[in-house]
DNA sequence: CTGAAAGCGCTTACAG
DNA sequence: CTGAAAGCGCTTACAG
């Protein structure tokens, strides 16, 4: 492999003007940056990265680490992000250093990586409310990129979609269309984003006048069909009146609700309205439902560019709070909701919170 | 961070001498050895592994490079490997750098992934018969150790199963049970594994003296309910004798098919034998369906220690014949197999090749 | 048993 | 505009 000596060598220049020449310094005369432009190309020259990195300091690697619960199936949000951002990261020179974690505590893989290895920074996933990885990496002076928010207000960079407003903007679609009677299918409630559906929800709920479900159903969308039974409970009308409509936290949720709504003969919308968050993920697609679901659209992919930019931007020495971007999902109106069914225009019973 | 020269300094010892001890050279004197080991662990002294990098030419990292195709759901096969093999690589102190392709050409990944960085090899999984990976890596000079073989003889280190033997095994049981007309829902004929489960079919059923059928169906797993389809082409008699036995390439497309024989109202094992290769993958377990499922059991966990462990020895200078297994997958009977309908005893018609 | 020295390939003040 | 030198933190022949 040709150094920079090497180039030298062949010029009669020093490795120095090359490596200035290469790296673009503006005191380098026209020619002499031509030559050693022609003389690396033509010796197929890569500059060591693990020279350079020894001497800058920085690794180029940045990692990941991946919580899965022992017997938790895959996790297609996973799959995508890891897709996009491996994609992303490499088109600014940065290597994804992925790690697996199967163990209780949150933050022992973070620290095993740091001991074992140069990482410039972390990208975190999958945020939870007072998050453990937080006030380890801070106090450890390692940057990271969070994808979503711990809190509304933090002081690290993040990247992530307004959880409120999808769960708002749903509620507030279906109170045009006539519902109070609405339901949340929510993701399992020790995430972050969850709390923050839930917040919006409620809030919306709230200003629209109308009484809150006595029970927020969870649901957790790795578990193939887990929204189905939350779904039948609610629509078989057992458990006190029906809901009108249901809000559903992803797309899986949404098709195990159309599913439990088939299965008791309930027509949709005629009978029951359903709105979902759609991360756009393959698979699963919102459209090509029967009917077409009505969602709030994020494609999970559209993450990957802000997270990695943002990452490198913070190793590179920006301020975090230059670096908190939360996006606004856009709301996508299709078959799956309509107005509200007639007879079902009384409130929930009162009894909600 | 403490470095060499800062444990040498606190001990009047030079770094080299600082060195040796750290890297257990025998040559070091106890009492030395003893008092640079507690003095690193009291500056938590850890190496700067892009120096040692650099100076040994090994970069720790080893990269995999997984194929997705643009519309393919999360292959549950990856999660699972990419999980282990972390594991694996952390407890030998490598990394494991990941990317995700989803371009045409199989080798430029590889290519782009070298001229960005320093990797020490390669992990390959998805083999294919004359896989291009292979004569690049090694043109390249690259170590790498594959997941499964392109093919029976191969000059590469690999680990995986006799998918020969994985059929071979589950034809051999059925006919000992009378089945004669037994059927292969096997996976992407692109793939060798799966045209190794079609050559060890075929040879079994020859040395059964049975008649062979006249398609092989492939069905990807990772499409769900992919193997619902030809079940039930099979199974509803239209075309032609319905097989009393059908050997499936996976526990997902196993389900597919009882799920088909159950709508066709076909009791398993009374009327049909059903025996699937099981990887043991969370979230689908062969013993939990209804009938329990009869497999051939080769947890794909199971393959990443070997390939871990093949792949740094490899790097490490041994040859690569050396390193070549291939494990047999343990036959599990249970209640999905049974002995041979009555009125099924047949053969294939004989157009069968 | 230990040290001084060279070197891995690069970057970057410091001179000129 | 270019070069000589120092240094990033480690390893490893070579001496002693």
């Amino acid at each position: 492999m040709a150094t920079l000596k090497d180039i030298g060598a062949e010029l009669g220049l020093s490795p120095a003007t090359v490596s200035r020449a290469l790296n673009g310094f503006p005191e380098v005369s026209a020619r002499t940056r031509a030559k050693v432009l022609e003389t690396a190309e033509r010796l197929g020259y890569r500059p060591n990265r693990v020279a350079q990195r020894l001497v800058t300091g920085r690794s180029g690697m940045v990692g990941m680490i991946v919580r899965i619960r022992p017997d938790m199936s895959a996790d297609q949000t996973f799959f995508e992000v890891v897709a996009g951002l491996s994609a992303e990261l490499a088109a600014r020179d940065t290597d994804l250093v992925l790690a697996v974690d199967r163990g209780d505590d949150p933050v022992a893989a973070y620290r095993r990586m740091l001991e074992r290895d140069i990482l410039d920074g972390f990208i975190l996933n999958a945020p939870v409310p007072d998050d453990p990885r937080v006030a380890f990496l801070q106090t450890a002076g390692v940057p990271f990129v969070m994808h979503g928010q711990t809190a509304r207000e933090v002081d690290y960079p993040f990247y992530g979609i307004d959880n409120r407003a999808v769960a708002g903007d749903a509620v507030d679609l279906l109170c045009a269309l006539g519902h109070r009677r609405i339901a949340l299918l929510n993701a399992e409630p020790r995430l972050a984003f969850a709390r923050d559906r839930e917040a919006g929800f409620r809030a919306a709920m709230r200003a629209a006048g109308n009484a809150l479900p006595d029970i927020f159903v969870h649901a957790s969308a790795a578990i193939p069909g887990a929204g189905y039974a939350p779904a039948i409970g609610w629509l078989s009308g057992q458990a006190g009146p029906r809901p009108t409509a249901i809000v559903c936290s992803s797309t899986l949720l949404a098709a195990d609700v159309l599913r439990a709504a088939a299965d008791l003969g309930l027509p949709v919308p005629a009978g029951l309205s359903i709105i979902a968050h759609d991360d756009a993920q393959p698979g699963l697609r919102a459209a090509e439902l029967a009917p077409p679901l009505t969602v709030t659209h994020a494609p999970l992919r559209d993450a990957c560019a802000p997270l990695a930019e943002a990452l490198i931007a913070h190793i590179g020495g920006a301020p975090a709070r230059a670096l908190q971007r939360c996006d606004r999902a856009e709301l996508i109106a299709r078959a799956s909701t309509g107005r509200v069914p007639q007879g079902g225009e009384a409130p929930w019973s009162s009894t909600g919170p």
